[in-house]
DNA sequence: CTTGGAATGTCAACAAGGCTGACTTATCCT
DNA sequence: AGGATAAGTCAGCCTTGTTGACATTCCAAG
C-alpha cells in the first residue's frame, strides 16, 4: 500500500526521485539534520539558564532590530504568553530592551543590548560554523538546491513572509 | 564584526555562497521549513492523545520492524524514561507490540499492530504529500543538493548511522 | 556455577516551553 | 465617547525532555 511501482520514464524526466522510498529518506534526513542544526546552540544554552526559545527570540531581534512584539509573535508562531515568558527573562537579565513606539505608543520596539549582542554572536557563530562546514562540503550547486527545497516545504504564508524578509533586507 | 568582505574570485570558484549573510538565510530557511515539515502530522496528532514523540516512535518502528528498544533509543536520541512513557501508551492503546527476543530474551523487539500501521500510514501520507510537492516543485537536481547539505549538517556519528540505515535497507 | 554487566522497565521529581482562557492597561482611531 | 488594537499578566494544563535510584531478567565469562 505504501509501496508504489517506480515511475520509469514518464513524460521524459525520471520521476524516481519521487518514490515513497526516496521521500522517506528525505524525511529522515530532515529529522537527523535538524538535530545537528540545533545541537551547538543547545549545548551553549544548556550551560546558562536559557533554552532554544531564547535563542530564537534573540536571533530575530538581532536580525530585525526595532521590530514590535506583535511582529516577533508572527515570525515565531507562538502565543504571546509563551513569548512573554521568554522576553521577561531577557529584559530582566539586560539582554533585550523595549522602547515605546514613537508613532504608536502602544507598540514596543525590541533591541538587543550589548550583552544581548554578545550572546547572539556566540550562538550564531556556533550555528554558522556548522552551516558553513556543511555548505563548503556540499558545494554551491547543492546549496542552491537545498534552499530551493526548503522554501518549497514551507507553508505558503510562511514562504511569503520568508521571501519578503530575506529580500527586503 | 559579523559582516565580511565578500570573497571575490578566490581559488577560481566563487565563495559568495559562504558569506554570513547567505548562511543566515540558510539558517532561517531551515527554521521555517522545519515548521512546515512537522505541521501536517502535528495537526493530525493534535486531535488525538498523541504528540510528536509518538509519531517519531511509530515512524521508526514501522521503518525497521523488530528493532529493539535500545536500538530505537539510539536512533531517537532520548532517554529511556522518555521513550518508555511514549511506548507504554502505544502498548496500552494496542498500536505497538513487543516480542521477547528469541536469542537474547532480555531484548524486546518492537512491531506495529494493524492499528499502529493505520496511524503510521495516516501520518506519513500527510508528511510525504508535502515532501512530494516540495520535491516536485524543486526538481531532481535540487533534491540531490538538498540531501547532500542535510547529510553534511548532521553530527558525524549520526551521519554514519543514517548512511548505514539508508543503504542497508 | 557464580557473578558482573547488559537490556529493560519503573517510580519520582523536575524543567522548558508550548497551550487556553480571562482580564487589565494604555493607546489609537472613528 | 466608545470600540478596536498592542501589550502584558495570572493561573493552570500538557507534552516531552531531563536526573537519579532501583528491580528484574538474562547472558557470558571466569
Amino acid at each position: 500500500m505504501a509501496e508504489r511501482m517506480p515511475n520509469t520514464s514518464l513524460g521524459g524526466e525520471s520521476l524516481l526521485y519521487l518514490t515513497d522510498e526516496q521521500l522517506r529518506k528525505g524525511i529522515e534526513a530532515m529529522f537527523f539534520a535538524y538535530r545537528g542544526f540545533t545541537a551547538d546552540p543547545d549545548r551553549i544554552l544548556g550551560d546558562m539558564d536559557y533554552g532554544r526559545a531564547h535563542h530564537r527570540a534573540v536571533h530575530f531581534i538581532h536580525r530585525s532590530p526595532g521590530n514590535t512584539v506583535g511582529n516577533l509573535l508572527a515570525i515565531l508562531g507562538v502565543t504571546k504568553q509563551s513569548l512573554n515568558r521568554v522576553l521577561r527573562t531577557l529584559f530582566d537579565d539586560g539582554l533585550v530592551e523595549a522602547r515605546v513606539g514613537k508613532k504608536d505608543k502602544r507598540e514596543r520596539h525590541l533591541y538587543l543590548t550589548e550583552k544581548g549582542r554578545a550572546l547572539e554572536r556566540e550562538l550564531s557563530d556556533a550555528q554558522r560554523a556548522r552551516m558553513r562546514a556543511a555548505y563548503r562540503a556540499a558545494g554551491p550547486q547543492s546549496v542552491q538546491g537545498f534552499r530551493t527545497v526548503l522554501e518549497a516545504m514551507m507553508d505558503p504564508e510562511m514562504r511569503r513572509q520568508f521571501q519578503r524578509m530575506e529580500s527586503g533586507q
